[in-house]
DNA sequence: ATAATTGCAAACACTTTGCACCTGT
DNA sequence: ACAGGTGCAAAGTGTTTGCAATTAT
């Protein structure tokens, strides 16, 4: 019970964090993070999930993304190995991949933002769109 | 009818793209249009605003973004001096303006993603949030 | 014992759809 | 005359809330 006790305290947020371990790579819905417990013989009330993660994000534990249609929120485990609130979130419109842009080229940009369009970006929770790699190979393929 | 004449066929589309365009700096929401127009004593349906906010997106005379929390979707009319999908858009949380960000440290940026991330970024519904100059001004007012 | 968590049902906010009627060309 | 636009009511999603029962410390 090593996430319990980090305080972690039930069960079902257990199963939930588990869930978004999982999936690190990517972001996951509500509905996403039901389906897979039932999967997994975890299911539990779609309310307990909305709940566990509002209070996970609170507690900065979670990422929290809106899709690029607008009318959902996606959420993924925040990484230890980097600070979310000094990098960019580059998601990926086919697969859902996420990457977490962490180089010297994107710091400066964002300084460069800071200093001559007199902006502060909030990084945590903004994602730009676009295409992977694979997804825009897989593409071209069909063409 | 200055706009009528470029494909918009009727009074309530017109009206719409008016509100829209009286508010060029910032993004509104199928709502904020709806009391707008009220205001100005041209209110309509709220399905019809929907109706023809998905009609001028698919026209591609909107872009559509998420809001930051992810539970409403935001238009904002396009302008015809540059070209959306090749820039980035500051949006402020605070004030709801949006910077559209198109210098050459931007395309730097954009390519650079391309280039040694693999990653070809869709400008046109992505969205940055941060704080613009007005809003953290105020902001440190009040500590 | 006390505080936190849960399931269920109901409510809520935003958006879409079906249908009969109206408007534009 | 015909295609497209409109209002209204209803339905569809995603999310939140109230409450009584359960679980954790």
């Amino acid at each position: 019970m090593i996430l319990r006790s980090k305080g972690y305290k039930t069960k079902n947020r257990q199963y939930i964090i588990e869930t978004l371990s999982n999936n690190i790579h990517t972001t996951l819905s509500a509905d996403d993070i039901f389906d897979k417990l039932i999967e997994n013989n975890h299911s539990m009330n779609i309310t307990t999930i909305y709940r566990n993660l509002e209070k996970l994000s609170t507690k900065n534990i979670l990422l929290k993304f809106p899709s690029a249609d607008g009318n959902k929120t996606f959420y993924q485990l925040k990484r230890h190995d980097f600070n979310h609130e000094e990098h960019l979130h580059l998601q990926c419109t086919n697969c859902g991949k996420v990457i977490h842009l962490d180089c010297d080229f994107m710091q400066s940009f964002v300084e460069h933002v800071k200093k001559d369009h007199s902006f502060d970006l909030t990084c945590g929770n903004s994602i730009l769109f676009g295409l992977c790699e694979n997804c825009r190979l897989e593409k071209n393929k069909l063409c």
